[in-house]
Formats: C-alpha cells, sequence, structure tokens
DNA sequence: ACTACTTAGTTGTATCCTCGAACCATCGTG
DNA sequence: CACGATGGTTCGAGGATACAACTAAGTAGT
C-alpha cells in the first residue's frame, strides 16, 4: 500500500500535467468547490484535512489565479463562500481530464477481466476510509 | 482515487504514530533498506522518486538516528552502501508495526466477503503503477 | 443592552521536504 | 594522463503545512 501511494508518485506538487501548473492541494480544492459550489473555507478545511490558515492561503492563491470567487455570506459574515468562476470552471475540467487520461494509462494496464474488481475494490476502499 | 489518497491522510510528515515521530519519506527508506540491504543511494533516490540530493540529507539524517549505516563500497569507492543497524531494524518494526496496526483498523472496516478482493485489486494495481 | 463565549478567517513565524545547480571525488577509457 | 561519466555533498530557494495570536462576527445568559 505504501508503495502504491509512492508508485503514483504523490511527492511533488507539480502532479497533473495539464495546462497549468497545479499543486496537490490546489488540484483537490477545486475538486471538491466544483463538487459542492458555496462551500465554506472551514468546510474545504474539514474536507481536505487541512488546517485553516492553509487554506485561507489557498484559497488566496486560487483567488489570485482568476479560478475562485470568494463571496461573503448575507446571513453570517463570518461565513466565506467559495465558488468557482468561469475560468475556474475550465480549469478543473482540464485537471480532471488530465487527471484521467492519466489514470486510463494505468487502467488499460490492468489486465481487462481484473478491471471490473479493482474499480470495486477501491470503492470499497474509499467508502471505508472516508470516515476514519 | 484522489478522494482515496487524501482519506489515508498522506498529507503532514507525521503519519505513523509509532514510538519516534518519523517522515514519510524516512519510513520509505527504511522499507526499501530493510527490504535490500546494502543498496546505494542512488538507487534509493530511483526507488523513491527522489533526488539525490535529497536522499544524501535523508540518508544523513538516518544514520544520525543511529538507524542505517553508511559504508563506502570497497570495489568502487563512489559508492555509498546502506544498511540498517540494530537499532534500526527495530525501528523500522516498530513502524511496520503501526503502519499494519493502522491498516488493520481499516481493514476490519472493510466487509468480511470483499477484503480478498480488495488485497488482491491493490495488488495488481501496484505491479501495474510500479513501472510506469 | 452588556458581557462572555464561540466560530470563521487572517496573518506571522517556524518547520519540513523537496528540487536544481554548482561542486568534489572516483572510476573507466582512449 | 586527460576527459567524460557516475555517485554524493552542499548551498540556496521555494512550496506546503502547522500552530499560535489576532480580528471580526454571531450567540447566549444575564
Amino acid at each position: 500500500m505504501l508503495q502504491l501511494v509512492r508508485s503514483l508518485g504523490l511527492h511533488k506538487p507539480d502532479e497533473t500535467p495539464c495546462g497549468q501548473p497545479v499543486s496537490i492541494g490546489e488540484a483537490h480544492a477545486l475538486l471538491e468547490i466544483a463538487r459542492e459550489p458555496g462551500m465554506t473555507q472551514n468546510g474545504l478545511a474539514a474536507r481536505l484535512h487541512l488546517e485553516k490558515s492553509t487554506i485561507s492561503r489557498l484559497a488566496g492563491l486560487l483567488e489570485g489565479r482568476g479560478w475562485v470567487r470568494r463571496v461573503r455570506d448575507d446571513r453570517d459574515a463570518r461565513f466565506i463562500r467559495l465558488q468557482l468562476t468561469r475560468r475556474g470552471v475550465t480549469a478543473h475540467a482540464n485537471i480532471a481530464a488530465s487527471r484521467s487520461a492519466k489514470f486510463n494509462r494505468i487502467f488499460d494496464a490492468i489486465p481487462a477481466d481484473r478491471r471490473n474488481d479493482v474499480v470495486q475494490a477501491l470503492s470499497v476502499l474509499l467508502e471505508v476510509t472516508r470516515d476514519t
């Protein structure tokens, strides 16, 4: 399992060789914001298992790239809601595409009769680890 | 898959809550040296997908902890062979134990009738990604 | 209302890990 | 013996993260 992680190259913050070089944290953030628009920074921190200070900086960075909009909540001005901008949406799409390209290469290397098993197993594993 | 990585908490360099706090790089290095004693630093760099400079420091760090011995090769004095010391072996054992404890918790959470599938799938996945 | 507690986010400081480039030592070859 | 290749080390820089101190905004108890 350790070896798997290493083989996948989760070391350097370049990770996805897409249009723009994106750190792993940014990619995950984009993914989560896309999945749940209007998410607060704290919520994102919880999802990513990161400190709120880290998220604050990360959000600022994404805002700086023009990928994310930070808007104060009307009801409760403490909250900052995160949304993808138009450019953010396309950026996320690009990243997702290059990611699936990468995984497709791996997937293709798996014997055809095992592919289903692997996918099933991973989703089981994900389910289990999600709430640990 | 991304989510899986995140769920496993591969973020902060504490990782394995064993006796001594060990960075993820150190843990992997220990694992590889244990697997193949007498490995050179360059060899380790290749295994871990890290720069030789990084390995140099890492090796120095492990040597500083008294876990690794660095010996010049007799035949070719350019090589430095890496070996675990006695303490290094026990340290590696501790880390491995805490790691499997962690994975056992995950494993236990997997429905019993799926466990075998998951293990099989992971080994297939590892095989495939190893040489990518 | 007033005060105290909680919550969301920001900023500052420190640490850790990594890379790239410049450098040294050693080996092999013509 | 000079030259290029190979293994390691050192130096400087950058990125990501945590923790702690701080501000701002809401909430609850009195």
